[in-house]
DNA sequence: TATGAATGAGTCTTCATTCAT
DNA sequence: GATGAATGAAGACTCATTCAT
């Protein structure tokens, strides 16, 4: 319920109503009410870490793995964005949530920027992009995308939205789309 | 003070405080705290808009309008960026700003579909694209950028990341890098 | 409009934009909010008691007088009934409105104790009456029963009203209700 | 206290400074400060009305009644006065209020209509008489007496007043004063 | 360990009053 | 004299936190 009304806006009367003991109780819980914005951030982000770093090679074919990770991540993020979120906004006023937003860029940012890199090396991907500005780049585009189509309520379907990313990540990279890939999928 | 410490965290005693009257005269200007932000959010979209609408037919060349566009959206963001952000933070609570914050990204979004649109027509872009899905991903893209350099500080040189944003978007896009145009410059 | 919320709950804001005049000029006529409250008290007390004592000698008939007056009273009571009873109210609260009830009510009971005096030397009245305690107990009747039917909504002919007063409390004194008095008249 | 100052007038925080709490625990007691209001005046019309129900059949003799009503009715006002003109009061702003003097109003008023009414029947009151603008008439007299005696300061002894009132409503209704009862009684 | 009454600093807001123009 | 922006004390109410049971 953090995620539906904000963490400044949620008291912890709330929170422990729903999770059915007094308020009393959630003491024994939390040291205070930022010790739960912090447990809850760190372990929804735990989450989206393993969610993208499960599936790996599902297959060598470059298209096809940015097709998974898009998938894969808009997945996640559906579950997971309010509360990203609540944390980037807090990123505002304590260090500590930059830092935790930041830890978390950083692994999709150095993981998108080492498979920019390999495939510049195979020159399959413009060997002029610079791999991490590159990677942050196209990582901030499915992110904000993820938010605008999810929680702003642009209307596309699924399959259109991972179609389109993959193909804009791909095209943006230099590599070239296989004819084989309809929007259809 | 709003964009430091976020809407609910800025009382009303410390923005009258900095401005430099006593809390009552707060209520001689604004009839309430959100009125307060209303206010604000519609003035910072404003010129938001009013940036971007100006810099018009700087050249006819797509990548250096591209280009051009880019960095005006930067440089406004700079200004702006925490405010809009707290508005779209605040379209969790209230419709209002979720509606204030569709309304501006629907002039860009319907700019860029326009522009994309005309360069699909001209032969010039891909034309198995969504216009506006692509320009809702690629706005999307310079926005999210714009947080992550200017608010979290991801270190990059101002030119290095319009140069890449623009390379990256017209990649996308199929649009053909013109070779006279390095990532130095 | 001190009338219809109360004085606590009646602004200077209203009170001078119902004036006409900005809140600022307010202090130009009325040295505070509770001046004007004084002033308003004497001036309506004032009014009540110019009425009541200006319908003297319209007969000599005792129980004519007794009508009289009672009409009169709550022809006066229906002008006036919201401020007094603030002052009433205020009583409560400030040493000065409650003796400005007093007085008020004094000129009233004085009149009434003297009235019933010169019935009881005429032997028109029950001499085992106490006056001043006959002339309390009969002028809080009327006055009450203004109160409930004018502000509480009971429902009864004015007529009617005025009737049962005067014959109430001519029998309360023991003046034998003439003959052609009649409920109807 | 809040017969003291007034509904208006008197702060939460003196409520709950007087109670011995923090203003903080006012609000677990009560919802809100009309809240308080509500209850306080549902527990003393409550109260108001217990004690006059109470004493019922002490005597058959019609005189012996009214004065034993009156009696108590004084009684009762003593304590409850302040409140119950504080509900008064209000009932010009809330209708809430109003309706809680009407019903408590209504409750005396249908006893004393009964009471003229069985009077009449045996020939003991005037049968001219509307019975229930008679009891409100009446009732108005004790209440109203009640205030200016006990809140005014009008000096009369208790013995004095109760037996003007009986002999006053006695009176008023036609009802022969018996010859024992004396003004000294 | 769980509870929930109590706490009090803090929040938004109102309003009688002042004063420079 | 009239104005209305400015003031700040005060008001009702919230809520994170504590603690006796």
């Amino acid at each position: 319920m953090l995620e539906e009304r904000g963490f400044p806006e949620t008291g912890v009367d709330e929170v422990s109503r729903r999770a059915g003991v007094s308020h009393g109780t959630f003491y024994t819980h939390f040291e205070s009410k930022e010790a739960l914005l912090r447990e809850v951030a760190h372990t929804v982000v735990g989450e989206m870490l393993a969610a993208i770093l499960l599936g790996p090679g599902i297959s060598s074919d470059p298209y096809e793995r940015i097709y998974a990770t898009n998938r894969q991540y808009l997945a996640s993020w559906r579950r997971c964005s309010r509360i990203i979120r609540m944390v980037d906004q807090m990123s505002g006023a304590g260090e500590e949530y930059r830092q935790l937003m930041i830890e978390m860029r950083e692994v999709f940012v150095s993981r998108g920027a080492e498979g920019i890199r390999k495939l510049q090396d195979a020159r399959l991907a413009d060997p002029a992009l610079n791999p991490r500005l590159t990677a942050v780049a196209l990582g901030a585009m499915v992110e904000q995308v993820a938010h605008v189509w999810l929680d702003l309520g642009e209307e596309f379907a699924e399959e259109e939205v991972v179609d389109h990313l993959t193909r804009l990540w791909a095209g943006a990279i230099g590599l070239k789309v296989p004819s084989n890939h309809s929007v259809s999928e």
